[in-house]
DNA sequence: GTTAGTATTTGCAAAAATGCAATGCTTGTT
DNA sequence: AACAAGCATTGCATTTTTGCAAATACTAAC
């Protein structure tokens, strides 16, 4: 993993250093002696085998790696006072700070517009929606719940499945004008295609069009599902979208409804020692329940 | 601030002990003496003036604040980890993470459909999009570049203006039936309004409608600006909406579109220890060009 | 060129943290 | 009931870290 030797309170005093640039005051401001500061200074930088300051006239100036150990030594900060803030606070039930990794359709199209009513039923609860390009790492802490289009292989994980939504081919007009408003099914890989790159999937569960035809070359393809939205929207070709994305946009056209259908599931990942924290717990139910509530924009069929 | 007398290499020693709920093995774990983690543990416990675990047979069981160190405990570590691993890796340029925090309505139907691409452009860079429902507060690093309606009054981060970006009224065909398809703008209080919840608002930036009339009374109020989009699409009545999300819908009209006008701005904000890193300048400046690229879509009457 | 001033580093004694051995506590076994 | 085994904690000698004072390095001013 990393390195155990690395002294995570010397990071805390770096952090001072870092912004006073100067040792004396970095020491008055944490009480400290500065002969103990610069001995400490010493020491993390020999631990991460590295400078982390040049020691101009100017005072302590950080070279590229204190730079980069600023970033994450401030992020440590925020932590630290969040826990004291916390802990110390009045023990307001159900209160923290939640991170829900999401993927971009998922995201967009349907956490959103939800979410801001999930604070309004939690106020205590601090709730970050993050957008992630490619699998959350649970295990690794990047969020507390992830939303995810395939199970982790990852064994320390709760996982449960939130739910099955559909896909469904969609076109626009504009489009489907040019080949005289029909599709033929045997013919599919005449058409013009929009869909993902697919050399840049994260993950095999988004190669729709190898179901359907191997043969089909996209004339689009953009790893952004917004932008393929936005292709298929101008006419640029068909593609597959979920429902709940494609739906609650009158002006595309659902193809082939009855023959062309994919179906996909989402699974909620936490980790165990976020699960039982209650306020990380409150907002899974929460998500379950929406589910539960918009069932039939995930899978109009059903 | 927070108590500085924390020691945060304790909280190291602690995560261990969380883990194995064990003293013993936590020590062998970090080859430090069970009776030193004893020791640091009421260390850790003393000044943070809380209990952290349940000494029971079955071992050091957390309570319930221990429960919440640990939440924030497994960030330090994960920070702690990737700045190890960022500086001891070989140095590659322009990389590390980078946290964009945004609102709900830019983020979604703004950032996000061409945050792929700049993943593309910046492969090593990763990029977290966060949906902040309150403004971000940079200072406190809870992201490295901050986009939002207004200037924040702090003094120690560095602001740029983004954009100016254009609101009208709109509404869709099934309401603008009910009122014959015509708006008098002599009597704008008598349409059925979608708008946000007033007193929610984390800015005033976003109470249009006192602007236009204050003698309006919204008739649908959500906090979520994708709520009120779909409330206005399906008829409930008209709203202002950027012309960003509006304009990509063609089932939406534009009305009044001379006589009403709403345009606000857009700032981008980090902080002076985030924008020398190279990594973050380099989103910065990417979003830079992006805004300048879709000027059209954000201001289309310029 | 000398001197005063400020900032960081080193020497050393005092203070604090650590490892080891021993103690006390509980549980499960004979 | 006695005993062994496992675990967390305490006493004490040892090691490490700390603060103070002194030393060193460097600049700026006269």
């Amino acid at each position: 993993m990393y390195d155990t030797k690395m002294n995570w309170d010397d990071i805390k005093i770096f952090l001072e250093v870092a912004r006073s640039e100067r040792l004396s005051t970095a020491a008055k401001r944490l009480s400290i002696d500065a002969s103990t500061l610069s001995r400490r200074v010493h020491k993390l930088e020999e631990s991460l085998s590295t400078k982390l300051f040049e020691r101009t006239v100017e005072g302590h100036k950080l070279t590229q790696n204190g730079d980069k150990l600023l970033q994450f030594a401030r992020q440590m900060e925020l932590n630290a006072s969040q826990a004291f803030k916390n802990i110390t606070d009045e023990n307001i039930q159900n209160s923290g700070q939640v991170r829900i990794g999401v993927t971009e359709a998922f995201g967009s199209f349907f956490i959103s517009p939800h979410l801001i009513a999930l604070q309004e039923s939690f106020p205590n609860i601090d709730i970050e929606l993050l957008h992630f390009s490619r699998n959350v790492k649970i295990s690794r802490n990047e969020a507390d719940i992830a939303i995810a289009v395939e199970k982790p292989k990852n064994t320390s994980t709760i996982i449960s499945k939130l739910c099955d939504y559909q896909l469904q081919l969609y076109g626009h007009k504009t489009y489907l004008d040019k080949v005289m408003g029909r599709i033929d099914l045997s013919q599919l890989s005449s058409y013009r295609w929009v869909s993902y790159v697919d050399n840049l999937l994260f993950t095999e569960q988004l190669s729709y069009l190898k179901e359907l035809d191997s043969n089909i070359k996209p004339h689009f393809q953009s790893t952004s599902i917004t932008s393929q939205y936005t292709a298929i929207k101008s006419g640029l070709g068909i593609g597959i979208l979920p429902c709940f994305l494609a739906e609650q946009d009158k002006s595309l056209i659902k193809l082939c409804s009855n023959e062309i259908k994919v179906i996909r599931s989402l699974y909620l990942i936490t980790h165990p020692e976020s699960k039982r924290l209650s306020h990380v717990n409150s907002v899974w139910q929460y998500l379950k329940q929406l589910v539960a509530d918009k069932r039939t924009v995930l899978m109009p069929d059903n």
